[in-house]
DNA sequence: TATTGTTATACTCTATAACTATA
DNA sequence: TATAGTTATAGAGTATAACAATA
């Protein structure tokens, strides 16, 4: 039995194991990208489009980064022309930004290309394989936000 | 229905999602660790301690970085005291790498330390999703090494 | 006084290009 | 000439601490 598959049949083992490959998987993303925009650049992009708009605060919270670390992500995006950054309405403090028009282009040609990669490995898996990773995807995205 | 569940039906959405969640999954995991070794470094410690010993080449694949990345990732955990190098028995260009006895040490506290930040939110989900879990790791390795 | 965001600073990770030593 | 590893250099990502503006 290999040394894998042995570990991961306790649940400390597991975690280990997920652990490795979750990081594996997430410099390979890294890698696969084409546009001049960064992965992390990217995610922050789809979740502004994905909630509409936020604050650099929560969008800090949803990426999981600290606030000047986002800023600087934001800074980049507006540099680029992919986000629009506008005022609050009610607290002068906060800002809020968008997506822009090249910004939404962008995300959906990036990601078309992106996914292509990662669905192309996927469609060599069995359909019971991707059902499973279908369902394992927001376990994973609970785990990053527990 | 929320807009993630809905991109996930279709297999290019679930790339994007998977993609997202295990970026972010990933971030969250480099920030639980203790020790004075980075995620990078525990990562490439337990590699080499799997396969017994490795060369910085092929030890650089099996992490999917550069031999440049490796050559320094190995040069910290030499300063630390966690490797030992040794000469090729036969051929003179290679490094052959072992984890020490220190590192041994190391890596059984810090991975019990960072598995139980995972197990702990493990334990919280249902048998049914720690088995998902557990199919979905090996999965998730194999598109990394694709 | 507390909160939001920014600036300043530093460190880690990673890559490419050029170099050395060995095969 | 080809391969394994290293050194030099650069850029991205992230964090903490200190600061400014607003609530």
């Amino acid at each position: 039995m290999p040394s894998k598959a042995r570990l991961a049949r306790t649940d400390s083992g597991l975690a280990s194991t997920l652990a490795v490959s979750v990081m594996r998987l997430s410099r390979r993303l890294r890698q696969e990208r084409d546009s001049d925009l960064t992965a992390t650049q990217l995610s922050a992009l789809g979740t502004i489009r994905r909630h509409g708009s936020l604050t650099i605060g929560t969008l800090a919270a949803y990426e999981r980064v600290q606030p000047p670390s986002m800023t600087r992500t934001v800074s980049c995006l507006l540099d680029r022309g992919m986000v629009t950054r506008a005022a609050h309405p009610t607290d002068g403090r906060q800002v809020v930004v968008s997506v822009s028009d090249e910004g939404l282009t962008l995300l959906d040609a990036e990601r078309r290309r992106r996914d292509a990669w990662l669905a192309k490995r996927m469609r060599e898996l069995s359909p019971a394989d991707r059902e499973l990773l279908r369902r394992a995807a927001p376990l994973l995205e609970g785990l990053a936000n527990a």
